[in-house]
RNA sequence: GGCCCCAUCGUCUAGCGGCCUAGGAUACUGGCCUCUCACGCCAGAGACCCGGGUUCGAGUCCCGGUGGGGCCGCCA
């Protein structure tokens, strides 16, 4: 298979969402996969609907995900001579011809047809009228009857469709826009698409198109109809569930590398692997895995594996990645960059998002923590206060590595008999206000000697005054 | 309603006629580790939609049913 080329044809009436971006996905790796290229064209023929903003956000959800294309982006509403003049060639071979039916009229045909059970298809009235171009008139495509059109899916394998099934659609609106069909042919002709990898919504409208390329006497490029992506509850993807763009997945502290992880084995699988870095399903991607059934969009393993991504991300460069969480939390980002990864590196294995990492830093970056009152009641007591002032005294000895912190608070606890969980809490919450945090000891040393102490006093004041 | 696609643990999936006592991941439960929570490790529970065939043998092939999804626009 030489010269691969594949394209994501987007319409920026809405943003990029999770099926889009594993659709965008498929047709980039299958173009890296086979050294081919990959289009980024935007089919904006609708222009009521169609966006600048929304071209915007497709792109830079794109971008953040690491799906570069090779050429474009291309814009439908830049082509539109090139589309009428496919059309004119089709109406001039006799394929398509002109039809003046009201829209009012065909709507209320399809209303009637449909409520009294019967196709709603159009009914072919002006067929063999032998209209030409007009005011008000559309182009239609005279699709061949009787007749039989197969498909021969890489995914599903052969699916035939009757001709009684396919009316005669419209190529070209009243207005000349081109309609989808006539757009995404003539594109994909034109630019050279070997590989159309899509969803199955389109299985449907698959044999329309070729009966275009058969008409145009051009030959299709190959056809990949991958499964959808549903909701948790198994109906289409809405906004509630996974229907929300990729960029609000960004804003919520997502890695690209665990979404695209996440969306590749979404449909496709190699063996029981799970984790993928790009370079792996670069490699090992290819159509004949990828499964026929439609997959559910689940939160919870998406967390996981950004979980996976987050602890396998080296510090240093998680810490970039979570500098903008800690702004949309007004946090003090530490000047000292090295103290910021430390911290970082305590909270790693905790976070499943860059936000949760960032909230988890917080008693890290500023000086005045608050303690939460159930954990503040539960266990800053004054029955701790005489441990807690004995600390002070020991804290402003001991070196502060983990291993010494450690055996202080052991032998500590061997003295006073108590158990260390029993001294360990109550500094846990003097320390981080919460009865959840990263090791102790780890906490202290890189807090330091003064804001250790400092904590601990404010706590004691804190235990006196309750 | 017509046509089309699909069907393995809750979810994502492995399986391409005997390797299946159906494997992995996630979620769940229990345990270990342990200063809390995670991470990690160990263990457990959990699925071949139903009915007919074909075959020595079916999760795997065929047919029907059921269920889910899609398309039927001067949207894409």
């Amino acid at each position: 298979m030489s010269a691969v080329k594949t394209r994501f044809p987007p319409s920026p009436t809405g943003h990029l969402h999770l099926g889009g971006a594993r659709t965008a996905l498929f047709n980039w790796l299958f173009a890296r996969h086979h050294q081919g290229s990959f289009v980024l064209r935007f089919e904006d023929t609708d222009r009521e609907r169609s966006r600048q903003e929304y071209v915007d956000s497709i792109r830079e959800a794109l971008e953040w995900l690491g799906l570069e294309w090779d050429e474009g982006p291309y814009f439908q509403s830049e082509r539109l001579d090139l589309y009428r003049e496919y059309a004119h060639k089709l109406y001039q071979s006799g394929h398509a011809y002109y039809c003046e039916c009201p829209p009012e009229e065909l709507e209320r045909k399809r209303k009637e047809a449909l409520a009294s059970g019967r196709k709603p298809g159009y009914d072919g009235t002006c067929r063999e009228k032998d209209l030409g171009p007009g005011p008000g008139r559309v182009l239609r495509l005279r699709v061949p009857r009787p007749g039989v059109t197969v498909v021969e899916d890489l995914i599903r394998g052969a699916v035939s469709f009757d001709h009684s099934e396919i009316d005669d659609f419209i190529l070209l609106r009243s207005d000349g826009s081109p309609t989808y069909h006539l757009a995404v042919v003539v594109d994909d002709l034109t630019m050279g698409i070997t590989h159309v990898i899509r969803g199955d919504d389109h299985l449907s409208n698959t044999p329309k198109q070729l009966l275009l390329y058969r008409a145009l006497e051009a030959p299709p490029p190959f056809f990949a109809h991958v499964p959808m992506i549903l909701g948790p509850d198994g109906a289409r993807l809405s906004k509630r569930h996974g229907a929300r763009s990729v960029l609000e997945y960004r804003e919520e502290g997502y890695l690209p590398q665990a979404l695209r992880n996440y969306l590749v084995r979404l449909g496709w699988s190699w063996g029981d692997q799970e984790i993928f870095t790009l370079e792996e399903m670069i490699e090992k991607f290819d159509l004949s895995r990828i499964n026929k059934a439609a997959a559910r969009f689940d939160p919870e393993k998406l967390l996981a594996v950004n979980a996976y991504w987050l602890r396998a991300t080296p510090t240093p460069e998680l810490a970039e990645e979570v500098l903008p969480f800690l702004r949309k939390l007004g946090l003090p980002v530490p000047e000292d960059r090295r103290y910021l990864e430390e911290a970082l590196e305590t909270v790693k294995p905790r976070a499943r998002t860059l936000l949760e990492a960032a909230e988890m830093l917080r008693f890290y970056l500023v000086e005045e923590i608050d303690y939460d009152p159930e954990a503040a009641r539960k266990f800053l007591t004054p029955d701790i206060a005489p441990v807690l002032e004995r600390l002070l005294e020991e804290l402003s000895r001991v070196k502060f590595k983990d291993e010494p912190l450690e055996r202080l608070f052991r032998g500590l606890a061997e003295e006073t008999g108590l158990k260390l969980k029993k001294i360990a809490q109550p500094v846990r919450v003097a320390l981080t206000g919460k009865t959840v945090s990263p090791g102790l000891f780890e906490i202290m040393r890189i807090l330091g000697r003064e804001r250790v102490l400092r904590r601990l006093r404010r706590a004691l004041e804190f235990i006196r005054t309750r």
